[in-house]
RNA sequence: GCGGAUGUAGCUUAGCUGGUUAAAGCGCCGCCCUGUCACGGCGGAGAUCGAGGGUUCAAAUCCCUUCGUCCGCGCCA
């Protein structure tokens, strides 16, 4: 391994001969002395090539934007006429002494930093990843996933890999791609890890699993994916739903509190804010309660709609956001019918199911909720819509030998640093999103 | 899939009640520049105005078709 100085760390190293290497973040050309912003993963500092270093000004006359360079360099403290305080390293700079081209870089499309429309911005994406701003975003999202990770292992959850090739469909909703599976079968790309999900509960009662599901819809929104990954877990020995949410709260209070700690940096640059989350319980209502709410507060005739519009998600969020300071609010009680066959009823409101969703900010990040556990309920429930217990041996055979009441929720990534971000589209928050017309380039017809 | 908006240099946009060589900023190329930090100065290249058809003496501008994009909706995370 070569000796290599991180740019972050070049104040440890003043009056020192050091090496850096990264990339070329700007070039400006004085004609007999030329300064190079520097940047690597771990920061960014202005080289200046002088005349006395005849080959280091030739190379750097020659390089451009993006070039991967190497430079051996003296850390030099500017004087105070020449410090720079809007940058991280703007009190020092680097004397560039040799300097190497390890990769040259086309010419840009565009600046690297430049605002483009959504649709250039995917169209470039191996390059506009490299932009701050995407930098940050994706940082904080690793945090989110860093986050959810240490919380569930820390409350005794084992992570598993789920399945992405499955042989039907596990929530029964279509929707589904389909894909040659070897020679004259046909599979199904997941869209969901539930299934899998309950039968690990029968193994290590605590579960989860973080992986891409695949949605063959035909939308077209701002906040919809045709593969996006989901953020799942699953536990048993619950009394009912409230325990899923209780334990979701306390994981998104965590969650918060380590971008706090982690990503000040990133949320600056991005101009957002962290959520507001309430000191204990977060609001929650059921659905009939919400629409209630809704048509008496707004007028509008929405009381007996199974389900809640975008419009009135955004309605509520904003609604919690004044009345109980909080970014969150759950929505309990869908109808039988608007949840999947496994889900279960409430016996204390028939006809109404102990599930919730998590909204956030305008938008529905998690729907979760108790399971039915009774393997002939479950047996029940799939012949009532219609579906082949036969398709559904592997699941069924676990509620056979004892399963504990359970729940769980799945949570889009996406839709969460999205919302985490106050970005504008779930996309931005995709490294490489898959929609209608678009796998990496676009799709020709 | 439906509804609305939109498509002009590499990027972001102006022009669009029709009228000579389609404009700007950034980027790019050339020359100049020893202290800039989105360096600056001077000069230059770069656009059959998404595509196809139509109306007209004349179309970036009006009409039709088509493709793409963005936003909203259904569905969902």
């Amino acid at each position: 391994m070569q000796d290599r100085t991180n740019i972050g760390d070049l104040h440890d190293h003043i009056d020192t001969e050091v090496t850096v290497a990264g990339y070329v973040d700007v070039r400006r050309d004085h004609g007999k002395l030329i300064f190079l912003d520097i940047r690597d993963r771990t920061g960014i500092v202005q080289g200046v090539a002088l005349p006395n270093h005849e080959e280091a000004v030739a190379i750097a006359g020659e390089v451009r934007s993006e070039f991967a360079i190497r430079a051996k360099a003296k850390v030099n403290v500017r004087p105070e006429k020449m410090v720079n305080k809007d940058q991280p390293n703007g009190d020092i700079e680097l004397e560039l002494l040799e300097l190497q081209v390890l990769a040259r870089a086309e010419e840009l499309p565009f600046e690297k930093d430049a605002e483009v429309n959504l649709d250039t911005l995917l169209d470039n994406r191996p390059f506009t990843l490299r932009s701050e701003r995407m930098r940050a975003i994706f940082k904080v999202q690793h945090e989110i996933l860093q986050a959810y990770r240490t919380f569930l292992i820390s409350n005794g959850f084992v992570e598993f890999e789920a399945p992405k090739i499955v042989g039907g469909d596990a929530e029964g909703g279509g929707n589904i791609f389909r894909l040659e599976y070897l020679k004259d079968k046909w599979a199904y790309l997941a869209t969901s890890p539930q299934l899998y999900k309950q039968i690990m509960v029968g193994v290590y009662e605590r579960v989860f699993s973080i992986g891409n599901v695949f949605r063959a819809e035909l939308h077209s929104t701002s906040r919809h994916l045709n593969e996006y990954t989901s953020l799942d877990a699953e536990f048993g020995f619950i009394e009912d739903h409230t325990d899923v949410m209780e334990v979701q709260v306390e994981l998104m209070r965590n969650m918060v509190s380590h971008l706090k700690e982690t990503c000040s940096t990133e949320f600056a640059t991005l101009n957002a804010s962290l959520p507001l989350v309430p000191v204990d319980e977060f609001p929650h209502m059921k659905l009939r309660e919400a629409l209630q709410l809704i048509a008496d507060e707004t007028g509008e005739d929405c009381v007996n709609e199974p389900d809640l519009a975008p419009e009135h998600e955004r309605w509520l969020c904003e609604y919690a956001n004044k009345k109980y300071a909080s970014d969150f609010i759950f929505i309990t009680h869908y109808p039988v019918a608007k949840r999947p066959f496994y889900t279960y009823e409430d016996e204390g409101d028939k006809g109404y199911t102990k599930s919730y969703d998590l909204l956030f900010r305008g938008v529905e990040i998690t729907t979760g909720g108790q399971r039915i556990h009774d393997h002939d309920m479950l047996l029940k429930r799939l012949e009532e819509r219609g579906l082949d217990p036969d398709n559904f041996t592997f699941y069924l055979m676990a509620f056979k030998y004892g399963m504990p009441p359970h729940g769980g929720w799945g949570m889009g990534l996406e839709r969460l640093t999205e919302k985490m971000l106050d970005l504008d589209n779930v996309k931005e928050a995709t490294l490489f999103p898959r929609e209608i017309n678009r796998i990496d380039t676009k799709l020709n017809n």
